[in-house]
DNA sequence: GTCTATATACAGATAGAC
DNA sequence: GTCTATCTGTATATAGAC
């Protein structure tokens, strides 16, 4: 049995990456792990501490991704590839990205938690920068690796958010064969 | 003046675009035409009623922008240019495209609005290709159009949502050139 | 068409007992 | 830590008067 606390909040990423900001209810949290929502204020005092819980996990979990894809001795196709598996995983799971999602509904964030949302972004596109210029003898483009990690990363979350519309995984597949072709 | 209805639509058209779903309420906007919420469901008994007004009105205008370029004699750079362009402009403005909101908010829809929304992308895409197809004498890649117009909704999409908490339009920029890249 | 009044539900949050 | 109880605010929605 985990803590109570971290119970908490892996339901409360659940239930946010399926039905948005609205789906992290201190009521419904509360429901669910079997206790009363003013129970849950004494893990988090006010919503935005759990908004900042939430935000500060999956971007630990997916930068501890990204590390074991730099630790690996694979090629630079591979890796992309793996990179990419990150989000068909999501997808595979009718979820959303939490910062994706958080994002579409940013103006309900206070100042810190945008500016961690930014930096997410931000650092996943740095990281991957780092990649392709690591690795440009396997670039098959002279788009500059900066251009390339924005449409990519651009390109993923809004495939993410259209293909959960539409019910199938048809964006992210053409995402991945667009960028899988820009690489040797 | 404009009738009340349509005066309604405008507003909510406007925070929905800003402030997502929640940016919709009846009492906000009845407050902001002057009247009471009691009033607003005179014109839209259900918020769901407002909702497809909402995706029908946005619908309606982007693919009237669509069809003004279609009947243009532009060649086809100049037309995905106006196309990109359709987007820079809810950036500029701090907005997103209604529709993106709503899918990333797709829970909060009934059915009929979510198949609405389904539709609106799907015809995008679908234009697209066309374009793509008619002109295949100026397209660079060997990539199906079919693919080309996924990924580039979807960037473009996922573009507006991350430069929006960014605060500027990097992605929507990267986006712009890399698709601009594949066109003679 | 617009109003007042109201029903009902749910949100975040806090005080204070145990 | 968890509870009961409660406050406050806001949401959608409806009945019925004018």
């Amino acid at each position: 049995m985990t803590d109570k606390r971290d119970q908490l909040e892996a339901l409360a990423m659940e239930n946010a990456q399926r039905c948005g900001m609205s789906g992290m209810s201190f009521r419904t949290l509360a429901d669910e792990v079997g206790i009363k929502s003013s129970s849950v204020h004494y893990y988090f005092p006010e919503k935005s501490d759990l908004a900042r819980a939430l935000i500060e996990r999956y971007s630990d979990d997916f930068f501890a991704a990204l590390d074991k894809i730099e630790n690996s001795n694979w090629n630079l196709r591979r890796k992309v590839k793996a990179f990419i598996a990150i989000f068909e995983d999501v997808a595979r799971n009718k979820k959303l990205c939490l910062c994706g999602m958080m994002a579409a509904e940013v103006e309900q964030l206070d100042d810190h938690n945008r500016s961690l949302l930014e930096q997410y972004f931000k650092n996943i596109e740095k990281w991957l920068v780092k990649l392709l210029e690591d690795n440009h003898q396997d670039v098959r483009t002279e788009l500059p690796p900066r251009l390339i990690a924005k449409t990519l990363l651009a390109g993923l979350e809004g495939a993410l958010l259209l293909d959960r519309v539409a019910g199938d995984m048809q964006r992210i597949k053409a995402q991945k064969e667009l960028f899988l072709s820009l690489i040797e």
